[in-house]
DNA sequence: ATTCGTTTCATACAATTGTTTGAATTCTCT
DNA sequence: AGAGAATTCAAACAATTGTATGAAACGAAT
């Protein structure tokens, strides 16, 4: 086996910042391969394409912000308007936090803007089951009765304050600039 | 001049869908000119290169959409609450209303997602205006005294949730179909 | 030390891309 | 109709891209 598992990793970790700086297609193979001081072939022979490298890299991502923000316990005696803000708080930290310069989120908003074959994985494993959980709380503020359609708009519009700082980031950076001071 | 505008306006009309559907980086000056059935020289001829005929397609689709939806002229005597749910109605009219099949809308969407170039021309002539009307509205909405800072703030809140439906498309449609049935 | 499977390397290949070129064609104006 | 400008065309160019190839280097087991 020698030394595969440092070429692999040397890979990982210098295609992060590049695909997430520019995107899978404008990132080139030559580049990530200079940028890890390895063989240009080195990316098919350790993940058999340009794509599967990505898609590795995009699942190294979520590891890495997965295990760096772990979902916070939450008292259930709590008023669930507490519980929602603490839901917000930790969505709100985990994508716009301390650590929002690091590669590892930027790849991860890339993806959820522009989903790729390599978005399905992150929802089956994390944002399906947070989304479900936001509609469950949501349905015990509002009240029984509230049809499920109602519930997902109301869902989706508390995500969409969320994201949106994330989502529109350069667009927002330039209104902003248009229309005053600005802080972003 | 000959039919010189005719071949100018076959590949502003062909190039539209493309770059609609693909991007910029995507779409091919070949694929534009085979689809507007012209030559592949014609592009450098009458728009210098392929970013120029870009710019020139994402402004021809914004001259369309404005055309289509006129700004509506509100009463100045209704309430604040009421000339806000107008402005929100004709924005998402806008962006979601009956044409938003049409390719002018999908490009001007890619571009306030992945601003280039040509969304500065966007912003200048068009959204920084709205969107200093939305915070002048919400000013008036919440009383004096408010600071410009918490003023930018809301108004975000709200385009946030106009442009959610837009913005995330792709990735709405994931989440709903993972977690139940979803109208998206 | 030799052998064998694994890994690395320099190089080449085939495909695609935006752009250029210079000749051919068409149009406009007298 | 004819001269001159504007436009179209087929072909080629130069650069970049992902991937394949076969030889070289390496590591571990006998």
């Amino acid at each position: 086996m020698s030394n595969s598992s440092d070429t692999k990793a040397k890979l990982l970790e210098s295609a992060g910042p590049i695909f997430a700086a520019k995107g899978y297609s404008k990132a080139t193979v030559r580049e990530i391969c200079d940028s890890a001081e390895v063989n240009l072939a080195a990316v098919s022979y350790h993940f058999g394409d340009k794509l599967h490298l990505y898609i590795a890299t995009v699942e190294h991502a979520r590891h890495w912000i997965h295990a760096r923000t772990p979902d916070r316990v939450v008292d259930e005696d709590l008023p669930a308007e507490s519980r929602l803000a603490l839901m917000i708080n930790t969505t709100l930290t985990r994508f716009l936090g301390a650590d929002s310069e690091t590669w590892h989120l930027k790849l991860l908003n890339r993806e959820i803007l522009n989903p790729t074959q390599a978005c399905e994985k992150l929802i089956e494993q994390h944002f399906g089951k947070r989304f479900q959980e936001l509609m469950d709380l949501i349905d015990e503020l509002g009240g029984p009765g509230l049809p499920h359609d109602e519930l997902e708009r109301m869902a989706f519009a508390v995500m969409a304050q969320c994201f949106h700082y994330v989502i529109a980031g350069k667009f927002v950076g330039l209104m902003t600039r248009q229309s005053g001071t600005g802080t972003h």
